[in-house]
Formats: structure tokens, sequence, C-alpha cells
DNA sequence: CAGGAATAGGTAGGACTCCTATCCTTCACC
DNA sequence: GGTGAAGGATAGGAGTCCTACCTATTCCTG
């Protein structure tokens, strides 16, 4: 038989199966361009509408803001990101995509390239599974401080779970509709992070629901 | 409303999510010791029985021979692990772990530590969904061929989906006994890679499965 | 308003990761 | 015996990541 400590050692096995399959995908050229995983991520990220500063890149993408600076300044020598001072705060700095950069950082987000083909074959409820599982794994490290800068919904302030139908058993306060795994945001834009309490409520919650 | 390309963005940001995440935890020292992410995954391998060939090593790990080598002759200065000649292939040697190491490969391993207080406080079900997800993941990259040297059930030969109850939907020829998600392997020590065939079978057969 | 603490971000130095290309040795097979 | 393939190491170079600093602002508090 399968004791709990094996299970958990498959998962973890599996986790780090998925994290190499990633990592790795992201220096062959299958389609995408073939460009380095920290600097592929943050032309994803700035690829979203509104300038970021370097902390908060930094941030969603679990670095330090050392480590980013590398980045940053290999991506400005490729001519693909911008600094503009910002207004608001002399002592930060603004980035943003160049023309050839948003070009790059389409491609990336193209669900025809890279990672995109491995949930292409995929229906609606294979996604859901994988969302949901990624829903409360992330939780579960925000909970534990092992991550930041997520904008899950299960770290959000609107986010009700029990809210709904048994297909839509999820609530979400801003759009104020009920909705189901599939619609479940990792990184949603509208995202206001919850405190520590709610949190861990939302996951307590969120672990009831049985999967449709 | 979410159309389907946005689900897979979201799925694609979650992918991300998560390899950063697991890839960060291995810098940081709450508890296991804080080592560089590819020398933990070697000897985490390696702490499982029987010695390895570097091939084997790197083809599980999804990095070049080149690159493993490089960790390899990392972890052979800090004393973890040892080569030893292959009495098969003089061209081979085969690696194990020294004293030193299999102490720290024991630590990488519990699930007290690193990735394992992620999962700690998952219940069978949570563990279910989440083996769930990367057993679809990873056969999907293995059909891509993006993922190599993987030892999932579902590309296993012994492996048949819907050979069970609603509870147990899985039955494995090796054991001879049907069983649930949350017995699923991502690493199964008496795997036997499947054909393409029966992978893609396999696959197809297991999406249909509704979850539990 | 001064002066200290905190914050945004940079540099320096070093370890680690990863690639491609190349080389050597050994094996397998004709 | 010779040829090609396989296991693996090395070289060279780019990228990633850390801990320490360092500077310029901003924020706070007396």
């Amino acid at each position: 038989m399968t004791t709990p400590r094996q299970q958990r050692e498959q998962a973890a096995a599996g986790l780090e199966q998925l994290s190499a399959l990633v990592r790795a995908q992201s220096w062959r050229s299958d389609g995408s361009p073939a460009l380095p995983p920290t600097q592929a991520a943050v032309l994803r990220l700035l690829g979203q509408p509104g300038p970021l500063r370097a902390f908060q890149i930094a941030e969603r993408l679990g670095v330090s803001p050392a480590s980013l600076s590398d980045s940053l300044k290999a991506l400005e020598a490729k001519k693909w990101i911008a600094r503009s001072p910002d207004p608001a705060d002399r002592r930060a700095s603004l980035l943003r995509l160049t023309r050839a950069g948003q070009v790059v950082s389409r491609q990336l987000r193209d669900p025809a390239n890279g990672l995109g083909r491995l949930l292409q074959g995929m229906n609606e409820q294979d996604i859901g599974v994988l969302l949901r599982a990624t829903q409360l794994l992330v939780g579960q490290a925000q909970r534990l401080g092992m991550a930041t800068g997520t904008r899950t919904c299960l770290g959000c302030r609107f986010f009700k779970p029990y809210g709904g139908s048994a297909d839509q058993p999820h609530f979400c306060d801003f759009i104020g509709k009920a909705f189901g795994d599939a619609e479940l945001r990792v990184d949603c834009a509208e995202q206001l992070p919850a405190d520590t309490e709610q949190l861990a409520e939302n996951l307590a919650r969120f672990r009831q629901l049985t999967p449709p």
C-alpha cells in the first residue's frame, strides 16, 4: 500500500519534475524564441498593460532584487525593455517593453508556443484540475511565506469559495459572479491581496469543495 | 467571460509560478540544507536504491550531459557522491552517495523540509488532485517530446486507466491492483516505459475519467 | 525642520547552471 | 581491423542567483 508519506514524496517528485520541465522548455527553441528562463518571464510580465517597477517584478518572480537587476541589464542591452524615471518616486524607475520587446513578449505568450503546447490538447476540465491544484499549492506556499507577489484567486480579498452551485462553487466579489474551477485565475490583474486570516479561511474552505 | 485562450494563459502562468516556487525553495534554508537546485535534485535521485549512470540522471533531470557533468563535479568536490567504474561498460561510471551524501539526501527528502512543507497540510484528496494534474502534464509533455526519462504511471506499460471502480479507476498490472488518484506515481521504480501508441491511449483514457 | 530609519535599486564578487562544440575512450558490428 | 555510435569529460561563454555592500530618496519622528 501507499503510505501518506510516500504520497507526499510522489507529489514532491512531481513538482520537481514539473519545475524542471518548465525551465527546460525555455531553453529550447520549439517555435518560440529560446531565451533564458528569467528573461522570458520578465518579458511575459511586462507584456501585461501598465509599466512595472523593478521590485514588483522581483517579487512576482520570487528572486532577489539583485538577481533581477542582472536580468534587467541583459534585457536592456538587447533593447527589449526601457527604463523611464518614475515621477512618483525618484529612486525608482518604471520598466516597459520597447517595440521589439513587445514582439518577443507576444510570441512568448502565444499559446501555440512553449508551455502553451502542453495545454493545447487539454479540455476545460483538465485545465480546471490544473488550476485547482495550482491554487492549492500557491495558496499554501503563500501561507508559509514561501511565495510573494502572487495574484491568485485564493489569495484575493474578492474571492469567496462556496459562493455558488456545484458547477460554479466560487464567487468573485469584484465581478459579482459565480464561477467554476476552469475560470480560476493564477494571475489576475484585479486581484487585491487578502490578509493572513482571510487567506487561511479561503484555503480551508476551498479544500473542502469537492472537485466536479 | 473567460475564453479558452485566457484559461490556457492562466494555466501557463500557474506553471511558471510553480516552477519559480520550487526553484526558489531550494535556495532557501528553511530546515533543509540550502543547496543549489540541481545538486539537490541529483542527491534526491541518488537517494533511491541502486547506483545510476550519468546519462540516466541527465535524462531524468532534463538537462544536457554537459550540464550534469558540472553538477556532478561540484558534488564530488563536496564528497557527497562517488564514482565507481561500471563493470559492464568501461566508458561509464556508476554514481552513488557517500556516507555524508546519504545524510544530506535523507534531509532533502524529508517531508518535513522544503517542498514537503507545502504538502503537509494537504489531505489525501488534495494530493490526488495534484498527482492527477501532474500525470496529465507530464504525459502530455512526454507525448510532445518535451520530457524524457520520466517514470509516471501514465507513461507505463503496466498502467491501465479504467481498470476499477469509480473510487479506484486505475489499475496496475505489475502489482495487480486497482487504485485511486492519490496513489498515482510520478516516479515509480517498477515503471516500464510505454511505447508512443500506448502513451497516447493512456492519456486519452485518463482524461476521460471524471475526478472523484 | 533636522536627522535617522526605511526603501528602491544598483554594483561587486563568487558560486552555480546551462548551453554548444569538441575531444577521448570504449563498445558494437561489419 | 575499421567504422560509427555511445558515455562522458572539457572548454568557453552566457545566464542566474546569492550575500554584501553602496547611493539616492523618501518617510517619520522628535
